[in-house]
DNA sequence: TCCGCGTTGCTAGCAGTGCTAGGGACAAGA
DNA sequence: TCTTGTCCCTAGCACTGCTAGCAACGCGGA
């Protein structure tokens, strides 16, 4: 049975070559530029032989996205400790997922604006999801007062999906970035707009 | 020079078909639907007319979402003025702004989320787009509490784009969508949470 | 009324897309 | 050595956005 084994381990590091390969492609170039012609020549395969290990192209950018759900969570998980209080927390984790926005913007799109065939909103969601809302969740919730967590921590991360969209699609101006995020998290934490808050 | 008049007419009556043919077929069975051969097909013209009208198809996806806009600020503006005190005009306005995304999101998608070519944030804007904003504005602006007015609408705005997005994309699950609507109302407002706003 | 000419919109085609059918070569087992 | 089965490649389909080149129409002048 070594034989067999030996093959799938191929395999499987084929289907991680693809995955890696469709990242990087899209990373680079935008996902429009990510064909299965390209993706194929750059794993040094035929196109065929990724319909052997996904549906379609969809399945890939789905495969990325779950590896960037992953990601993200690490790094707002390394935000969030890393911030000297609960207060600072939110501010620190916000930060991150801009960040994290911004530095992998294509990463970014397929995770949450490309669609996807994906339980987001499910028990079934993956585990890296879950790790990443919940990381989401720690530093938003002190801030509750009252209001059912859960939500408001789901209207938070809009408030940030929002905010960086628009800001990648040029609908809003660069320049005053940091200043439209304290003023979100001012609202949130419910302080004085003014009062910046210090990372 | 009559005759010369007539021509432009005929053309610009055409062109407007063009762009409502493009926005029909997007609302009914979204923008990947809808090519230059439909297109052509539905306005009863060969494909090459249309390439003489606009540049490409992105041209014509502007074009949609320029008339967007004058429709969504219009009816920004029919629910403030609708509110019956200055309280309650950001809850209303901000019902409109999702009850506008959501019924016609391939027309919201031209607008705001898809790639076009216009300037958003500068004084050449469209002048629908800065009337949109306005309304948002002005149902801001008593909220504001010594912040910038216009960072502060533009973070509100933010906040539902994020939220009609995400719930649109499948992100968040429509059960609570209001509820989450109501949070951030409160966030913004700094009502407490639990304050219930009636429209 | 007739003719030349410019405009207009058509047919046909290009290069590229996602995806698939079919066959051919290679390796494993008898 | 031969058969069997797996694997992957070549070729092609139907579609995309876009364009070149031609044919026909209608206007202006004679």
């Amino acid at each position: 049975m070594s034989i067999q084994e030996r093959r799938e381990r191929e395999r499987a590091q084929r289907e991680k070559m693809i995955i890696t390969a469709a990242r990087e492609l899209a990373e680079a170039e935008g996902w429009e530029a990510v064909t299965t012609r390209r993706l194929a020549e750059r794993v040094e395969y035929s196109q065929p032989v990724l319909y052997s290990h996904f549906k379609g192209k969809d399945a890939i950018m789905t495969a990325v996205a779950l590896e960037g759900f992953a990601d993200l969570a690490a790094e707002l998980r390394a935000a969030r400790t890393a911030a000297p209080d609960a207060a600072r927390a939110l501010a620190r984790i916000s930060a991150a997922y801009v960040a994290f926005a911004e530095r992998r913007p294509a990463l970014y799109d397929a995770m949450f604006s490309q669609k996807v065939d994906l339980p987001f909103a499910a028990p079934e969601a993956p585990a890296a999801l879950h790790a990443g809302f919940d990381e989401l969740a720690q530093a938003v919730g002190p801030h509750a007062d009252g209001a059912d967590p859960g939500l408001l921590t789901e209207a938070f991360w809009a408030a940030l999906h929002g905010l960086v969209t628009l800001t990648r699609g040029g609908r809003l101006p660069r320049g005053q970035h940091d200043r439209r995020l304290a003023l979100l998290l001012a609202c949130f934490t419910r302080e004085p707009a003014d009062s910046g808050h210090p990372l």
